[in-house]
DNA sequence: CTTGACCCTGACGCAACGTCACGCTCTATG
DNA sequence: CATAGAGCGTGACGTTGCGTCAGGGTCAAG
């Protein structure tokens, strides 16, 4: 019982060229031929490829069940095991993206057919987003609702207005300044849920996308502008709590480190998520870090340190926008006192 | 601010491979080129890119990304419901695939490594299921399970010994070919729940896969011995209920068209799973084939048509392995009812 | 002897790039 | 100023699993 090529193909539900292909890449080739050349195919050739078949449908490749066929000795299970694994990732890969999509479909629906060129930029924004954010950050941040009326305008219309002052002139240190400032840092910790983690990373992508820049307005200059116009309302209220000669040295160095300030908080508020004990090593180091940016500014005299510890606990502004909370801080002072235990044994042993 | 390809790539965090290729196929072509060939991208091109960048992300071919961009008159919630559409496709059919691996998986646990070769039988013939059967039919077809103490051991044995019974001359009229023909016909009434469907469709893979012949056991020959024989169990109770012409009649005739009868009743099961009311011409005409079939080993004389139901009536055996239950006689009866009806008023009008 | 149905081999096409290979350009450094 | 090394350019082939011709032989029927 000898089939050709047009046979067998019918009989397994495939074509011609599919037959030619297994033939010509060694994965079936017929047990015979005729004078002519035509390929004929034995009970054999049909097993083995009803077996191609079956391997087949559990979407392995023609090369994996060439290897397999090849040599027996492979284990069935460990194979069946990858391609779950394989399906598994795939089949979360795609939900991911359908879960987007359908996102993205509930806001066509609600806006009455933006235009496609604003549904693009938006569409870029998001892309962008996605490059420093993981999921689970996105599902927290609100500035890509595209809802005019929220977020997004309230940020828009704010940008304008900064831009518009320093376009007037209006210097950072002046009240109409300052009150933007306050509405700014508000905002901002409204819209990252005061974690400082979610600023770095917005910090980053502002800095790094002048793309994004172009497109929301925040440039590095106007980012810059807020800063000392906020340093300037933390620095009024310092003024009444220090000395004229401390204040001068305050005001000189308040400002200078400030970036250094936030990337240091989201490390410590992820070790404290992490139950990081404070005596630890790295936790040390933060801590260590802290110090020397408080010192920064504050100078090394304990007095001057004590006059800002009471301000602190006076003002509660003074840690508006700083994205410091009582526990944080609770936590870093744990690992100040390690640190003072730890100095002070050291120098015992000297 | 214009870019060279390598700037652009890692701005966005693609090959340059990956920009060139955009070049060639039109997708994004530099606005400009310096002096030495070099591509320059400006800013509209640098948007560009994120957009086909955030239409990537969506699962969308540069072929559509480029169709999209060139004519923004494009319906943007087409697009994405078509997207997703394909991906609830895509994840079902992952997902499908997903259970029939982890059924195998199962399998492969609880037996003890077996032989790759037995595997890819096993396979073979699951794919060959497959073909004739759909999925919710599978799961109700405990032939495809592998172990061995189950249902596909008896088949095995069963098979052997109805080969060795033909080999050894025995006839089917005989008593042990009749028996060996009630525990085929008990065993496949039971496999398939009694559905005829799943009879008819089993039948027609065993016809149409001379490899499933070879593997099983199951050929042509012997299905037509136990058919044989399991006629003969009915014919030898008809006997008792019929006159000796009558019976003779039967006993040349009963056999004849018996292959017509599962896919008669099948036909008749779904149409009554269907709702189809009994006066459908769909139905009327499968009462039609009935009585035929019927009248073919029974005759055209109502009183031996009425010694036969009483036999039926007298002898639930002859219910046995027909795949007729009760609901499904009723409905029929209501077809010829509504049948007779037509005919009446139709010969009145004439 | 022709016709139509099959068969053969060889070659290009697709989708989205990866990966050479060969040669030119730019910039920093000795 | 010469040169090295990084970066750029244009081909061109490989990948996966076949589809789709093109050009030409084979076989059975009329």
């Amino acid at each position: 019982m000898l089939l050709k090529v047009g046979d067998l193909a019918k009989r397994c539900g495939l074509t011609v060229r599919t037959l030619h292909h297994y033939d010509s890449i060694g994965l079936l080739k017929p047990s015979a031929r005729s004078d002519s050349g035509y390929r004929l195919y034995n009970r054999a050739d049909i097993s083995r490829l009803h077996q191609i078949q079956a391997l087949r449908r559990f979407g392995l490749s023609l090369a994996d069940i060439g290897d397999i066929l090849a040599n027996p000795g492979l284990n069935l299970a460990t194979i069946v095991e990858r391609q779950i694994e394989a399906l598994d990732q795939q089949i979360a890969q795609s939900k991911a993206l359908r879960d987007r999509l359908s996102g993205l479909q509930l806001q066509l629906m609600r806006g009455e057919e933006p235009e496609l060129a604003d549904w693009l930029t938006t569409l870029e924004m998001m892309t962008m987003y996605d490059k420093y954010f993981s999921a689970t950050d996105l599902k927290r941040l609100p500035l890509l609702d595209i809802d005019e009326t929220s977020t997004a305008g309230e940020w828009a219309a704010l940008v304008q207005a900064v831009h518009e002052a320093m376009q007037a002139g209006v210097a950072p240190e002046s009240a109409e300044a300052q009150e933007l400032a306050r509405q700014w840092i508000s905002m901002l910790e409204r819209d990252t849920q005061g974690d400082p983690r979610l600023l770095v990373k917005l910090n980053a992508m502002m800095v790094g996308e002048p793309t994004m820049q172009a497109k929301t307005g925040v440039t590095p200059e106007v980012v810059a502008y807020i800063q000392r116009a906020f340093i300037e309302t933390k620095l009024t209220i310092y003024e009444k709590y220090l000395a004229a000669d401390e204040f001068s040295f305050m005001r000189e160095n308040y400002g200078k480190r400030a970036d250094e300030w936030p990337p240091l908080i989201a490390a410590i508020r992820q070790h404290r998520e992490d139950s990081t004990p404070p005596n630890d090593s790295r936790m040390q180091q933060l801590a260590r870090t802290w110090l020397e940016l408080f010192r920064a500014y504050a100078g090394d005299d304990p007095e001057t340190h004590a006059k800002i510890r009471a301000a602190n606990q006076a003002e509660p502004y003074l840690f508006f926008g700083t994205f410091i909370d009582q526990p944080l801080l609770a936590y870093v002072f744990q690992a100040m006192a390690e640190l003072r235990q730890a100095r002070l044994s050291e120098s015992c042993v000297a």
